[in-house]
DNA sequence: CTATCTATGACAGGTACCTT
DNA sequence: AAGGTACCTGTCATAGATAG
């Protein structure tokens, strides 16, 4: 079955590389719209103020249409273009700016040396080595990244796998005294002898395996937020300097492909087979030459005829205001930006080095005020997300983020009520400030700003700390419940264990159908059937254009999928990005869309505390949803 | 300024899988 | 490290836009 890839679908009977490739790309199809589907519906609640096609007509899956509808464009464009063409090229009348358009991009290619004697030895440039602080550094937040990483499930074994597995434990018991190596191969050389009747149980335990595999990627996927593909190419950025091999980032399927350059479109002509009959237009065939042949002569070609980039040049632009167009939208609908910056800073905060710790009790009393200081922020409408860590990286305690979530939580119910107990706040708070501005001659300048930004809101630290401490009595009647302290953030363990089959619309038979790193599992179509070689085409990164492309519009982001998002886990209802777009929890609900916030004004103490323990429940699993 | 992404398919080399 | 299998990834040619 050693097939060289390529072969595979391309020397297949149609009926079965074909009908894999189909149920594959169905499969990730629904995989994906499912998963858009399930993100945008999370999304519109939250981001319809800030999106401005709020009209329910178009967002994610005005995205994915357009996108196909953009190649279809693109592609009766090339024709009609090339149509026209066809009867030799007038010099061109362009502007002046159109000329220096080219002038600007041909001397750049000419002054590459273009042909293989030239060719620099690499087109990468040496990364400098990190040094050793900086190589601490980037492993801090290699190690931080990686925990936030939900990796994809370890791929399923395969049948040999499954007849070692099975086999070797009794052939080692069988010989005791061999080695382990001697056994394996014994084992190993009767799998070589196995018929292929022999084979099929472990065949089927395989697919079987598979399928189940298939599964649990597709949940995996389901579960991803855009969010995710931020942390995976930070991860990716930093092991490369690491020199460290991590997994490819996976795009979400939301997110926008770059559009074809001109010389691309050209490519992508030229590839189309000639009429049966009729020589090959560019006096190439992609038929009959290689890859590099092919590529070379027709790079020729596009230079001596500077007409093939005008050809192209207005689709090209088209597409490119389209992308950026839809590359924009999908940045405000998943608030990519925010993200990042917040991701940058919090990366940037694991490396600065952790500031003396001051006196216990002022430090924590310092703590709790900029706690309740960035809850006030979030709660007043700021963009103010709700903190997983400390600036120094650590990771919050228990009490702290629990703290922090009464905080806001607190906050939030009762906002009227702020203003007034800030007035007594500030009194209350003067020896506090005091405290603060006693300390920032203590610490480094930075810690200083900190204390700088706790004390501008320390008037509101008062009110929040009363709040804290009827949190920490909530944490205390909470240690008897110690499932409720299950730390939300472990992407390492993503999967909805409370719905194991939660993958119904996983079509039947496709083994290793939707791997997330897989570039040329199914290298396209046959030559001769190309015709939608840019929509149909799994994108190098394993996440083919084309299921987005056939989103349905039924699944609009705006309705939640028919199935919903799975409960609990990664379904606490969050969208990536709430807590950045929107600090004003009060306007949604609160964090865990179900109305946690806060307990109702006339509760007792310890129906109080026992809701903000469940807001801090909630808002913990919000944020290990985000991030 | 440089790397990456976008397209293409063949192919070589690498890796995960498992166990001791 | 051993075994075999199947899949994964980089490379090759190339231009131009964009991200970082």
């Amino acid at each position: 079955m050693s097939v060289p890839r390529g072969f595979t679908t391309h020397g297949m009977p149609t009926s079965h590389a074909q009908a894999q490739a189909q149920a594959q790309a169905q499969a990730q199809a629904q995989a994906h719209a499912q998963a858009f589907a399930m993100q945008a519906a999370l999304s519109q609640a939250h981001f319809s103020m800030h999106n401005p096609n709020d009209d329910g007509t178009n967002t994610g899956a005005g995205t994915a249409t357009t996108v196909t509808t953009a190649d279809d464009d693109i592609k009766s464009q090339i024709t009609m273009d090339t149509n026209g063409l066809e009867s030799g090229l007038h010099t061109p009348s362009i502007g002046g700016e159109d000329t220096d358009d080219l002038a600007s991009t041909t001397p750049k290619s000419e002054s590459k040396p273009t042909l293989k004697e030239g060719k620099p030895a690499s087109r990468k440039k040496e990364v400098p080595e990190p040094d050793a602080a900086d190589k601490k550094a980037l492993m801090t937040q290699f190690t931080w990244l990686k925990k936030k990483i939900s990796p994809p499930p370890a791929r399923p074994p395969s049948a040999y796998q499954t007849f070692i597995k099975a086999r070797f434990p009794a052939a080692k018991a069988a010989n005791p005294a061999a080695p382990a190596t001697a056994v394996l191969s014994e084992v190993a050389a009767s799998w070589g002898k196995l018929t292929d009747v022999e084979r099929g149980p472990f065949e089927n335990e395989a697919k079987r395996l598979s399928k189940e595999y298939d599964g649990r990627y597709a949940n995996w996927l389901s579960a991803r937020v855009p969010s995710d593909t931020i942390l995976e190419r930070k991860l990716y950025a930093i092991a490369k300097r690491l020199k460290k091999k991590v997994a490819k980032p996976v795009p979400h399927p939301a997110e926008p492909k770059q559009p074809l350059g001109p010389f691309l479109l050209f490519l992508q002509e030229a590839r189309e087979l000639p009429p049966a009959g009729q020589k090959a237009k560019y006096g190439v065939s992609f038929d009959n030459a290689g890859i590099t042949e092919f590529t070379r002569v027709l790079t020729k070609y596009y230079k001596e005829h500077p007409d093939t980039f005008e050809r192209f040049r207005d689709v090209n632009e088209r597409s490119q205001e389209k992308y950026r167009r839809e590359l924009a939208e999908f940045h405000t609908t998943f608030n990519i930006d925010a993200f990042k910056r917040q991701l940058d800073e919090e990366l940037k905060a694991l490396i600065v080095p952790p500031p003396k710790p001051a006196p216990k009790g002022a430090s924590k009393k310092a703590q709790a005020a900029e706690l309740a200081a960035a809850a006030a922020q979030a709660a007043a409408g700021g963009h103010h997300n709700p903190m997983t860590h400390h600036p120094n990286g650590k990771r919050l305690t228990k009490k702290e983020s629990a703290a922090q979530a009464a905080a806001a939580a607190a906050h939030a119910a009762h906002a009227a009520h702020a203003a007034a107990a800030v007035q007594q706040a500030q009194q209350a708070h003067a020896v506090a400030q005091a405290h603060a501005v006693a300390q920032a001659q203590q610490v480094a300048a930075a810690q200083a700003a900190a204390a700088a930004a706790a004390a501008q809101a320390a008037h509101v630290a008062a009110f929040h700390q009363q709040h804290a401490q009827h949190q920490q009595h909530a944490q205390h009647q909470h240690a008897q419940h110690p499932h409720q302290h299950q730390h939300p953030q472990h992407p390492q363990h993503p999967q909805h264990p409370q719905h194991p089959q939660q993958h119904p619309q996983h079509p039947g038979h496709h083994p290793h159908a939707q791997h997330p790193v897989h570039p040329g599992q199914h290298p396209g179509q046959h030559p001769g059937q190309h015709q939608a070689a840019a929509a149909g085409r799994p994108s190098p990164y394993g996440v083919s254009s084309q299921p987005y492309g056939h989103h349905q519009p039924g699944q609009h982001p705006s309705q939640p999928s028919p199935q919903g998002p799975p409960h609990g886990g990664h379904g606490a209802g969050l969208p990536p990005s709430s807590h950045l777009q929107h600090g004003n929890p009060g306007a949604n609900g609160g964090y865990g869309a179900h109305g946690g916030y806060g307990a109702p004004p006339g509760s007792s103490a310890q129906a109080q505390a026992q809701a903000q323990a469940q807001a801090q429940a909630q808002a913990a699993a919000a944020a290990a949803h985000f991030f």
